[in-house]
DNA sequence: TGAAACCTTACGGAAAACCGTAATACTCTT
DNA sequence: AAGAGTATTACGGTTTTCCGTAAGGTTTCA
């Protein structure tokens, strides 16, 4: 099990959660930080005094204030630190569901588990910490589809000139009487009902509107 | 009627149109530019020389390339203009067709006429440039309902709020079901409904979908 | 060539959104 | 306190979305 661990959340009273639960868990040395970049100098000083963390657990969504932060969001905080403390484990605790978002955390960062703040969070987060204790990955229930090899996760030119025109009030059904005037393939209502439904479920939509909400947020139109 | 005009638009052939019925109209001095910074740069050069331009015809959106641009887009320009050159008279001539767009370019950056690229755009232009000339603003009628009495366009919290969840992927229903549990006023599915009439209106969305993409993009969520 | 897998389309039912109308409740003025 | 005006809610009907199922078509591969 973990020896010394630390905890980046900015909301005090979900770090004092974890913070307890550590505690049950039989973790004597804790650290808490409310900011990234006090997460990564603890760390870094740690280091350089050869008595390294072994396991930080940290938000993703840290609210801006008065100080300005070299690491803003937690996003940049474990990409920094997996890059400088390959041995580091990392565990992402966030309200954030979006698959995409999980799945560069695991891919691009190379994160050890995700873990979703829900009703179940802190019990998702305990199997967390002994799946990781015995050198496996761990991904919430919530978001575990990310990486079900069902939905490949490209993104084509027709998805996205789907959104796009759907983010611009075409009705599906309008859609796909544009499709068939340009001679697009798919253009049946049926397939355009398919592909959303494709693209819901990648990006953890619940309906059309959030859809788009999302894609936008993310760039994608 | 006027006698010096600049064209401020990166399409090649609307430029060219645009210059056709300035020429039909009798205007002799004709300048045409296809970067926002050339416009600004051209008029202010006029004001110096003592032979200023009298009109300023500009679109809103100008394809970015290599040309880094101090205004990029022509928002920016006919906000700069304004404030440098208030004697000058500016018609934006775009297909932007959102009414709080419009409002905004009337509002805030005192814009003389508005004229929307569609069909009857060159008609709607000609009579925007004479209603100009005889010291009158001018709308198009695509946009005619950006400044009815009907629709106050104030958009408060609640708008904001409601806005928020739907794009969160929240159901008119669901929104209700919060509304109530949270003592929130109006909290009934056919007062949310009429409220996201309003506003589809106010914004000139065809649907939900396109609501929220506008407001998103306007930055309101 | 034949079978399996996949893509496209069609259809039908349930849920949600859309839209007009009307009843009820609240606010403001006189 | 009465009436006008507005806000909120209720309701019914149409359209659109959502979702499962299935038929017809194409591609792939043995």
């Amino acid at each position: 099990m973990f020896k010394k661990v630390l905890i980046a959340e900015d909301m005090e009273d979900i770090n004092k959660g974890v913070f307890s639960l550590l505690t049950e868990l039989g973790v004597t040395q804790i650290d808490q930080v409310q900011y990234c970049d006090d997460a990564y100098l603890k760390i870094k000083r740690a280091d350089l005094d050869s008595v390294p963390f072994d396991l930080v657990i940290s938000d993703l969504s840290f609210i801006v204030d008065h100080r300005s932060q070299t690491y803003p969001s937690g996003q940049d905080l474990v990409a920094k630190l997996k890059t400088d403390f390959p041995n580091l484990k990392v565990i992402v605790y966030s309200v954030e569901d979006r698959l995409q978002a999980v799945r560069t955390l695991f891919n691009q960062h190379h994160i050890d588990a995700y873990v979703c703040k829900s009703r179940s969070g802190l019990k998702n987060l305990t199997q967390a910490i002994s799946e990781i204790a015995q050198g496996n990955k761990f991904l919430s229930p919530e978001v575990s589809n990310a990486f079900s090899t069902e939905n490949e996760l490209e993104i084509d030119d027709y998805d996205i000139s789907l959104l796009d025109h759907l983010s611009k009030g075409l009705s599906q059904d309008e859609i796909s009487a544009l499709y068939r005037k340009e001679n697009i393939s798919p253009a049946s209502l049926s397939s355009i009902e398919k592909r959303l439904n494709k693209l819901r479920i990648q990006f953890n939509a619940k309906n059309a509107i959030h859809l788009v909400a999302i894609v936008k947020d993310l760039g994608l139109i």
